[in-house]
DNA sequence: AATTCCAGAGAACAGTTGTTAACTGGATGA
DNA sequence: TCATCCAGTTAACAACTGTTCTCTGGAATT
């Protein structure tokens, strides 16, 4: 088990956390290259200087954020797609999956769509690896359905790379209807589910 | 025919280009929303003031951007999409036309996948609102062709959001693509190529 | 030829930025 | 108990920001 941390190092990692968050909140109005030191620590209530000891700058926060952001999110995704059942209902669960996601993490997802192409090159590298991570592990589970008989592995990431970058697109609509009226959101919801089954048709007569 | 410009409006249509041109270079490494407008008049060469003179802020500069990057596209869309031809002529025919256009544009690429989801709203916004224009032009394309018959409207659109999404991918690729080996180049491209064909596989058997 | 117009210059404003150095005081380990 | 450590503080720095007001000189209009 874990070895229990001393109050000093509790309260590092407390301060930390609120930088985390801190940052996330204004990076809602803007982009991290926009982002300023002061300006972190003014949220959160502390010394400019005290920034130092956590981070060597606001890209390196940018950097821990991403790993916040989709560093726990691996094993939701495994789950999701090895999921049994028909296409249909793991089209379903995929798309409750991810509008379950933004509702609860709004500010990561935000965060990661605006950062993937943004200012600020560790961010982004960190961000890719970490989608090549998902599109992988997709393949993976991908790889274990009978339907991917006859597949070569590139066609696999292939599709999984189709499948993850979809989802992204997704989320990010749904983002931008999280304020909308129900009817909006459900239209969107509506669009995903269509477009993934057309991606699904599509899968199930690659090899004809 | 148009009215020749006097002097005075020819050379103001020229410094407005040049902040154009000046944004758009530094905005290769960095956000709009950090752009400062000292920064863009220190690289045109020109008094802080002068910017007014042409732009209420640096969001009205970013939207003006977007309409250069974006507005003359539309005609090149259409014709690529209505090509005849059977469909892997015309897969092949459009990732060369994107392709092409990264080469040649590769700053107002990066411009509007950066800005899509960006710090500055009024430009998420035009930037939506152009892809929707481009989304409702493939639309009207695909309809004209006989394998649409029997797509209701909705379908059709959510095809075509497809379609421009999947181009926008691919262009963000080709972009960090672009320094890069020739070989790594082609690999891009083939992905692009196949995940084009998928879905235009999926198109064909929709209505099974 | 005389008048109006207006793109750009110049100077000044209060506020902001990242980074440095030297410090304090409570937790930590001997 | 006492010396060490180190997260956070304080003060100061030169450099930068957006915006204002006033001015200028050549083009445009009459």
């Amino acid at each position: 088990m874990s070895h229990t941390l001393g109050i000093r190092q509790a309260q590092k990692q407390k301060t930390r956390q609120a930088f985390l968050d801190a940052a996330l909140t204004l990076l809602e109005e803007q982009s991290l290259s926009s982002l300023g030191l002061r300006e972190v620590t003014r949220a959160v209530g502390v010394a400019p200087t005290a920034f130092y000891r956590h981070f060597r700058s606001t890209a390196d926060l940018g950097v821990a954020l991403v790993d916040e952001a989709l560093g726990s999110l691996h094993p939701m995704v495994r789950t999701t797609v090895s999921t049994t059942g028909d296409s249909e209902e793991r089209i379903t669960r995929a798309v409750e999956l991810i509008a379950g996601h933004v509702d609860a993490h709004p500010a990561h997802v935000r965060f990661i769509a605006r950062e993937r192409h943004g200012g600020v090159q560790p961010v982004r590298e960190a961000i890719r690896a970490q989608l090549s991570r998902f599109a992988e592990e997709v393949k993976t589970e991908l790889a274990k359905d009978p339907e991917a008989e006859g597949w070569s592995d590139d066609d696999l990431l292939m599709l999984a790379h189709l499948y993850v970058d979809q989802m992204l697109i997704t989320a990010s609509l749904l983002l931008e209807a999280l304020e909308a009226p129900a009817e909006e959101r459900e239209r969107v919801t509506q669009l995903a589910t269509r477009q993934l089954r057309l991606i699904t048709i599509g899968r199930g007569h690659w090899l004809d």
